[in-house]
DNA sequence: CCCGATTATTAGCCTTACCTAATTTACTGA
DNA sequence: TCAGTAAATTAGGTAAGGCTAATAATCGGG
């Protein structure tokens, strides 16, 4: 559910981001399409991909909810690096109870995002619009406060050692057509040039 | 694993025992006991049961280290009740990393006992002996400390509702054979009068 | 010392969640 | 439009971890 979630948000997964996703096979995702459709949690045409339903749409924040949730206490309380927090809130959250959810919140004082800045479904599943860009797509002179970052290990560390966190003020000096090089300035007038790759994994929202 | 250890300590646990523990039928711990012995973990005989080896006795330590530590979480911060904690912590404990339950500990301080008042394992699988005996075998007139209470729900609501809680300083006023019950009084002068399933279920050591 | 009760094991089956290999469908560009 | 390719599905298999029913071993009392 999650992954259909990540890979195609209200829209239909195709097997294959799925099975990436999840680094299973994709014969594995269509038996599972199948069943969830039986669930009554996805809503599934052969070679056309899956949708979620509401059900299932709920069952989803529900997941990336405690997800995010366990991120945050790993991160604030147990002092785990980017690196290596993803890994182990992969596998707590299928091991925790809505009641141990709703504790964990309390415990973190209802934050209402995470520390990379994806904001945290409420308990009832409502989600609040996501109203950024990437970087990439900033336009020179802009000024822009970074609200999440990708996910990906060695950028997040790269990120991290740079000071390019979550709540960040950014003055985007270029955009460069050419090469896709997005030169930023940040509060403390230190200057960035970050390469395609880079530039698409830092989400911003304008000031 | 750790039910081998609970049901048996360093001795042999039998199929039945095993499989009460862990509310599964007697032919899967057979075959558990099979697989445990090809992994190294578990000397096992046909019709005598199985008793930990040395890595097996290191792996339930390890495993019950965790539990202990999760449920000192649970207890402490989270706000969990006795009577939910355990099931929790039996889902979690098998989610967790080593690495997660290293900086738990820290998180917490490194206790060297879990709520309850059971010995919580080192990281390096050695354990506190147990000098803990049940109130029923006490002898009037002794001055005892609780040290750990069974971890049943219903006797663990009692004990704590009257605050027989670990760590509580006793003494024994009578120890009835007649019937098994044992008296004792509190710090605050409250007097308890304790039948043979409660009393078998309070360990105390001697002051 | 042996017989019946208790405990353990074997045999055979189920479901879940994966896999690979082979086949089918859909898409795209000449 | 149609052929080649990419994606998806079907077919059939494995291992883990359960189960029940039937059989076998052990043990304790008369």
């Amino acid at each position: 559910m999650k992954a259909i979630w990540e890979v195609a948000g209200s829209g239909a997964a195709s097997t294959k981001d799925v099975a990436e996703r999840l680094s299973i096979a994709p014969p594995s995702v269509t038996n599972m399409f199948v069943r969830l459709q039986e669930m009554g949690l996805v809503e599934y045409e052969r070679y056309r991909g899956a949708s979620l339903t509401r059900r299932g749409r709920e069952e989803a924040l529900r997941l990336i909810r405690r997800h995010r949730l366990i991120e945050t206490f790993l991160l604030e309380h147990l002092g785990y690096s980017w690196r290596e927090v993803h890994e182990e809130a992969e596998r707590l959250e299928h091991a925790v109870s809505d009641g141990f959810t709703g504790r964990l919140a309390e415990f973190l004082g209802h934050p209402d995002q995470d520390p990379h800045g994806d904001p945290i479904p409420a308990a009832d599943g409502s989600l609040a619009p996501d109203d950024s860009f990437p970087l990439s797509e900033a336009t020179a002179g802009q000024r822009v406060r970074i609200s999440k970052v990708g996910d990906d290990p060695s950028t997040l560390d790269y990120l991290g050692d740079h000071g390019l966190v979550p709540g960040r003020l950014l003055s985007v000096r270029e955009v460069r057509d050419l090469d896709g090089v997005v030169t930023v300035e940040d509060e403390d007038g230190e200057s960035h040039a970050l390469g395609a790759p880079l530039a698409g994994a830092v989400f911003v929202r304008g000031e």
